[in-house]
RNA sequence: GCGCCUGUAGCUCAGUCGGAUAGAGCAUCUGCCUUCUAAGCAGAGGGUCGGGGGUUCGAAUCCCUCCGGGCGCGCCA
């Protein structure tokens, strides 16, 4: 946490100074210096703190210089500070610092940097969750791929990380789709049909009807079909997702709200609290207590609960288990629903941040420029597998990382597919498969590392591109926290990619194979961390750090 | 009509709490393989950050307004 620490030696310093007269050192940026900028942190703080000093930046910084200057633990760390431009401050870290770091992560490994932001908190986080109507599309790749990666992020600073898939196997959507496939057997069985209106025309429809066996006597209901179908399609789904190397800790039945009474309870309750109220035979929730633009319906005028009924029940039954926050992932196609949701969270006086909506830009899909539909209604769109069969698991989910969740991605099959030599997971994957050829070679030539031996002497790690390197490895952990704090895994997605960058040119301009056995050790030391750091990264997003390519 | 998201290089997009000369990839052009993987590296060109106004030491970022794009607005799920 090399910028923590220099965050901390400022404002421990500016509070000591009796000269200044500080008693409350204002909040600051630290940040790493833009590439063209000489040095490694700056800080804002003289254009903060100026105004409270009564002088102009520049002299406020000045002041600030000679206040942190000349201290021994200042001098372990920070090697020359300088005034730059209108009043930045520029940070110098020495080499030692730097070995210091390198020593950590080699030693520490996957535990390099790990904070304990997360304090062993119950955190639950439900995504997909798309209804067992179809198989999944490429737009809930990019739910799991989110969800998946947070999940990975969150547990790895001390979060209690539960992933939940939510079905929806209740409700109207689930009776068409039992009438489609009822439908679609008997017309394989020459039965002459009339499809339902509204029913779900895909071909997958009646590949279903067409598992069905012969000998179902008994079992003409609607009811069979129903099951039946939801199995089926659950098993897709359950395959396609681990197939994409996501792995759920539990199914969450809708259904089951239903059994135990969880639902009328959840009502009784809202009612005690005066949040509920009847209204042309109606049950009405009172969400605009809370900021909705109306009341919305919990059980309609012929006594059946909505879909939000289950959803508020779901959300209480998540709190009754324990969870501290939960995160919930939608597509924005569902934003109109956030505010009902978190009404009832309020409701039910958890408080609002006690659930963290994230909501993610729908995928548009277009092949060879021509936009595609993505109705499952329809029956016309692109399936997950497809995808993760063309271009690759690893290439689609770093794909799916690569943007934050706001911005709308455009997906092009076409395009995926010829670029996928070309696509940026390969660039980083590749980092990793040179690093692991070097170890090989150098392995040939009898050079083993053991990065447990103190004797490498890593003060030979002198250029600039070595030193490089290792401040960018060194920002690996305030990168967790950044990503933690915005609970959004594509900074990491970024990260890795300029690291990999940063190894690319070291990589060409300068051997780690000499003659000289010591630089050798010293050059292997730094890969090993730099290996160590990919990985680590990878694995975050989901993605493979293979050995060879 | 109302609400949410969005508009940055030819294309796809990054840009953290408002910071320095606005970045990356792709595409285009120019160089680099007898040496640890060329799926690589180095360099070049390319911008009125949708328009206008405001806030301030400083605005792609915050506020107002106008224009464009996506999505959502049921006793549907």
């Amino acid at each position: 946490m090399l910028i923590e620490e220099i965050r901390e030696l400022i404002s421990g310093r500016l509070r000591k100074d009796k000269k200044l007269g500080i008693t409350q050192v204002p909040d600051f940026s630290l940040e790493v210096c833009p590439a063209e900028i000489e040095g490694d942190i700056s800080t804002n703080i003289a254009f903060i703190m100026a105004k409270q000093l009564k002088v102009s930046p520049p002299k406020a910084g000045k002041l600030i210089i000679d206040t942190i200057q000349n201290n021994k633990t200042t001098g372990e760390i920070i090697q020359k500070i300088e005034l730059a431009g209108k009043g930045f401050i520029n940070f110098f870290i020495t080499n030692e610092k730097l070995y210091k770091e390198l020593l950590e992560i080699c030693r520490k490994e996957n535990d390099y940097g790990k904070q304990d932001i997360g304090k062993g908190k119950k955190i639950q986080i439900e995504f997909v969750s798309a209804n067992p109507t179809g198989p999944l599309h490429i737009g809930h790749g990019r739910g799991a791929a989110i969800g998946d990666s947070l999940a990975r992020i969150l547990d790895s600073v001390g979060y209690d990380v539960k992933k939940e898939y939510y079905i929806n196997n209740r409700g109207k959507q689930i009776d068409l789709l039992g009438e489609s496939v009822k439908a679609r057997y008997k017309e394989l069985h020459g039965e002459k049909i009339e499809f339902p209106d509204d029913g779900y025309k895909g071909e997958y429809i009646k590949s279903i009807a067409d598992e069905i066996l012969d000998d179902i006597k008994g079992k003409e209901g609607t009811q069979f079909f129903k099951e039946f179908a939801i199995n089926h399609i659950l098993g897709w789904i359950k395959r396609d997702l681990r197939d994409f190397d996501v792995e759920y800790d539990r199914w969450f039945v809708e259904s089951d709200l239903y059994k135990q009474n969880e639902v009328e309870n959840m009502i009784e309750e809202l009612k005690g609290r005066d949040f509920i109220y009847e209204e042309n035979n109606a049950l009405w929730f009172k969400s605009t207590a809370f900021g909705d633009e109306k009341d919305r319906v919990v059980v309609r005028s012929d006594k059946q609960p909505t879909y939000l009924a289950s959803d508020i029940t779901y959300h209480y039954d998540k709190f009754n288990r324990g969870f501290d926050k939960l995160i919930d992932i939608w597509g924005a196609d569902h934003h109109g629903y956030v505010k009902r949701v978190q009404a009832s969270i309020e409701a039910m006086g958890y408080s609002p941040e006690a659930l963290k909506i994230i909501l993610y830009q729908l995928v548009s899909l277009s092949r060879a420029g021509k936009p595609q539909p993505m109705s499952t209604r329809s029956g016309e769109f692109v399936t997950l597998k497809e995808v993760i069969d063309e271009v690759g698991k690893d290439a689609c989910r770093f794909f799916f990382l690569i943007r934050g969740a706001n911005s709308h991605l455009d997906f092009d099959l076409e395009l995926a597919k010829k670029q996928s030599p070309d696509n940026p997971v390969y660039y980083v994957q590749y980092a990793h498969a040179r690093i692991c050829s070097i170890f090989k070679e150098a392995e040939k030539s009898g050079y083993r590392l053991r990065t447990e031996d103190s004797n490498v002497d890593l003060g030979l790690l002198k250029e600039s591109e070595e030193l490089n390197l290792i401040k960018k490895l060194a920002y690996f952990p305030e990168l967790i926290a950044l990503s933690v704090r915005t609970y959004d895994p594509h900074w990491v997605t970024s990260y890795v990619q300029e690291l990999a960058k940063i190894f690319h040119n070291y990589y060409q301009k300068h051997r780690v194979i000499t003659e000289n056995k010591d630089l050798i050790f010293a050059r292997l030391f730094l890969l090993q961390a730099v290996k160590i750091i990919l990985r680590k990264s990878l694995y975050l997003i989901g993605v493979n750090a293979p050995e060879r390519m």
